[in-house]
DNA sequence: CTTCGCGTTTAGATCGATCTAAAAGCTTTT
DNA sequence: AAAAGCTTTTAGATCGATCTAAACGCGAAG
């Protein structure tokens, strides 16, 4: 550390160009690596900047620039793995782009959602990446875009004139039931919990779709509690009314977990004479017992597109709306087996 | 929404005064809220921010102010689901203070440490919580404050000369040692992975200790892949060189459930003949079967713990090091069981 | 009538960068 | 030698708020 003035004030670009003999005005052109400035010139500027610590003033430049490299990201629920792994892909892209991610948590309301995005506004981020709240209307996202605010939609899709980043849940549904018919499973039930949102419908419909189109009954679909561990005792909801699945395919990994567990509670030997599909191919499905079956979305992907996406828009705001809709993938396990002769 | 002039440049807050027939000065203690502005003033600005759509401009207000309404955060890792609870915690924190968080993620080395640091001092953050990187030295830390940037290490502890907010690992160590020693262990294996850092050097100093001052042996301590879906597949490592452990004590949840399923496979019966306990007490503990006994630290309270230091420090930067340590709950379900008399 | 005090309002400088348009150097033409 | 054409450098205005110090209006005190 060469020597600074640790009690002045902090050292400004004004303070760099006078130690190198230069004005402001050039000292602004090397920071930004200007290729008008000469090379003589820019070494010494160099120099100087380093002699006294300086460091860029983000804020002053944002003022008169009007970009701040800041981006928003308003997600639903931070506690939830599938999220934390989708903001873990959205900050690999934004930072190599030399950004930052200003981060809020919206708990799938949405007056706490137009809060936040208030705050991003006054902070002047140069545009937001929102997992819109449950009941977000498309006016909401519109108003976003009429305030000239680069915008991205990731996971649920609200509104069709807006870049939008996602996976094909309904190919994911398809994929699972023709998995399970292929074992001889026809008595499917689809088990779901959490609030109602675009990408819930579109598991739900491609589930029905799915089942239809090989005749089967898709009527068996069961609301399950949201805390993870109320969903083993509530197994048994998948039994009642006299019905008796071969096989069941979960709304996300949360709820195949618990399921996983209250099957086994109920002396049901998953993979043998009961069959259960997991939604998102989290990390653990990995470590289950048995090894859960699981329609990977990859989040991590699915943040990389959506910051992607709104990093193309920052450069031409014009574009027109695009979809990245990536391909769900069935990761094969051990949680599947053939429908027991017996049944 | 009243009408705007969408075309024109952003509504500044001259344009305010000039609406409400006041000067530049009076709006800004308008949205400060000040006590000298009087009622009906007061009043007829707050009609024309309405009117104008007006919106805070933070960047100027920073310039100016010196306070920018935003903390750092820097994680090591955001897909571990440990890291998303603590970050929630520090984000509702924030959140109701008004602020901001920035996020980066450091991904445990610290060269990109030094880069996300320098990014965020860039963008002028009031203050940083960051959980360091393996590996991370005081001077880093120290040199942080003589920048004049309040810091708050979280999790693991490089400086005592630093605030720090965490949890009391040793302690946990003890009550899993205890727990299992009362049931009649006396071999007990410890079975850890990840980087080395403080918060690991706590655990395995309070396993050693614990196990010390009750005359058992303490070395035992056996290392596992950090993949998770590899865990299982090393359980047989907890048996090398002849060694009969009838319980482990694990570093996380990871490992605890990666084990289970290990042990499972090698056709140990977890919380009968052999015992399991796990660290940290993530959400899954409790949907895994057995339901797994663990070690709760309670990474939202940590997350919100050392948030609120750094609100403290930001009213009083001269206040001395704190260290916020809350204490770990055994939370005792079914991994564990009484000794085998066979064995 | 002037002075003082108090609550309220304001003009003007300021924060630290960027941008524009023009100037200063330098070489090459005419 | 002057003009033209480069490349490199610069002065000064500017972004939108905050801060300082002074001014203003008005009733009470001297």
């Amino acid at each position: 550390m060469p020597f600074e003035d640790k009690k002045k004030s902090r050292v400004t670009l004004l303070d760099v160009a006078r130690r190198a003999n230069v004005s402001r005005a050039t000292a602004s052109l090397v920071i930004r690596k200007s290729p008008l400035v000469g090379t003589e010139t820019r070494a010494r500027v160099e120099e100087a900047m380093r002699e006294l610590g300086y460091v860029y003033n983000m804020g002053a430049a944002r003022l008169r620039a009007e970009r701040s490299h800041t981006v928003g990201v308003i997600v639903p629920n931070l506690t939830n793995p599938f999220f934390a792994e989708l903001l873990s892909g959205i900050e690999a892209v934004i930072d190599s782009a030399g950004m930052v991610v200003i981060l809020a948590n919206s708990g799938d309301l949405v007056e706490r959602q137009d809060m936040v995005m208030r705050r991003m506004r006054e902070h002047g981020v140069d545009g937001v990446i929102v997992c819109p709240a449950a009941g977000t209307e498309p006016a909401f996202l519109h108003q976003i875009t009429e305030w000239d605010l680069p915008l991205v939609q990731v996971l649920r899709q609200i509104s069709e004139e807006v870049d939008y980043a996602g996976s094909d849940y309904a190919a994911g549904m398809r994929q699972a039931v023709d998995y399970l018919a292929s074992l001889g499973h026809r008595t499917i039930a689809f088990a779901v919990h959490g609030p109602i949102h675009s990408a819930y419908r579109e598991r739900v419909e491609g589930f029905c779709d799915a089942m239809q189109s090989r005749g089967l009954d898709p009527n068996m679909i069961v609301r399950l509690p949201n805390q993870i561990g109320e969903i083993a005792d509530a197994a048994h909801l998948l039994f009642s009314e006299g019905k008796q699945p071969t096989a069941v395919i979960c709304f996300n990994d949360v709820i195949a977990l618990g399921l996983s567990a209250g099957l086994y509670d109920r002396g049901l030997k998953v993979g043998e004479n009961f069959s259960l599909i997991g939604f998102d191919d989290v990390t653990d499905a990995e470590a289950m017992r048995p090894r859960l079956t699981s329609v990977s979305t990859a989040p991590v992907t699915i943040g990389a597109n959506a910051a992607r996406l709104l990093l193309d828009r920052l450069t031409d705001p014009l574009r027109p709306a695009r979809r990245v809709v990536n391909e769900t993938i069935l990761h094969i396990r051990q949680s599947c087996g053939p429908i027991a002769i017996s049944a």
